[in-house]
DNA sequence: GCAAGATGGTTTAATATTAAAATATCAGTT
DNA sequence: AACTGATATTTTAATATTAAACCATCTTGC
């Protein structure tokens, strides 16, 4: 589905690409996060966890950073992962301000188990493109995203 | 950033060009939603906008499928914008049950006043990438977004 | 040492979103 | 005409998210 709006070429073309770019995310985002809430996780508590399994303990900040989400926005999502036994939280002793969020054992194990259906799925989705469509979007995506968080607010006023 | 976790390679490329993709349209979305809040915009009520701007009047189910929102939001969507005398419910007489929402001639000026900055924003996120870059941006994610869609629920246990 | 500012985390208030149940309307069958 | 099932919308309850104000802690410059 094209855009209907009418003007410079090159306008047409961006917002064509921007059009396509954000659906197929939404639509990919919506099939995976049905899958995870089968295991009681939101999008968000799942990228917590998985940002633990596979870089280690974190603090919050950095796990706000990273997930492009708000620090309010962490505390609760780690509250709720924090009852469900799947994190900790420990106070960092050198610098008092920091909090480290470890895995639980129970946390570990649990993304042990769900993992690998979760890249499985992953891989099908993305299954439509071959690896060279799969190389390029990538690369793409990469050069795009970079730019986007590194432009500052000014220039697009 | 590349994927941490050691598997095929089809899966490790499939999970790259997930995240890649993802945080792509992360960071773009954050860019043009904190410019669409200066209007006192959310990013549901300008699609809802933009979609009766280009394509017409449409009615709630249809708003609904093309936003990827439940019905339930975007009926709350739909009464802020009433709210802000932006658009208009029409109870449809042939059929009852539908309700055509309209722009008002508040809602088109607004859009004609503030679509064109909007795709000039696009246009500047996008613009580090060239016009075939776009293109096959567009077209990848076109054919990623429609597979996506397309996927029986059961193919991805 | 101490004031000033920076940084990480929490709280609060408001809004957004969804799933599920409820309501209203229509279409087809008997 | 009454019943059944489908569809569009609304309501409800629960959760997610953010921005802004706030608190605690650290760092810097004097």
């Amino acid at each position: 589905m094209p855009t209907h709006y009418s003007g410079p070429p090159q306008e047409i073309q961006a917002l064509n690409a921007f059009i396509n770019l954000i659906r197929a995310a939404d639509s990919i985002s919506a099939k995976i996060n049905t899958a995870l809430s089968d295991y009681g996780l939101t999008e968000t508590q799942f990228g917590v966890l998985e940002s633990l399994f596979h870089l280690g303990s974190l603090c919050q900040k950095a796990l706000a950073d990273k997930l492009l989400k708000s620090n309010g926005n962490i505390t609760m999502v780690i509250d709720n992962l924090e009852k469900q036994e799947l994190v900790l939280r420990q106070r960092d002793s050198r610098d008092r301000r920091y909090i480290t969020i470890h895995l639980t054992p129970k946390g570990q194990s649990l993304m042990e188990k769900i993992f690998p259906a979760h890249v499985g799925r992953i891989t099908t989705l993305m299954g439509v493109l071959n690896p060279e469509e799969q190389e390029a979007l990538r690369q793409l995506c990469r050069k795009l995203g970079k730019h986007a968080q590194e432009l500052c607010p000014e220039t697009l006023r």
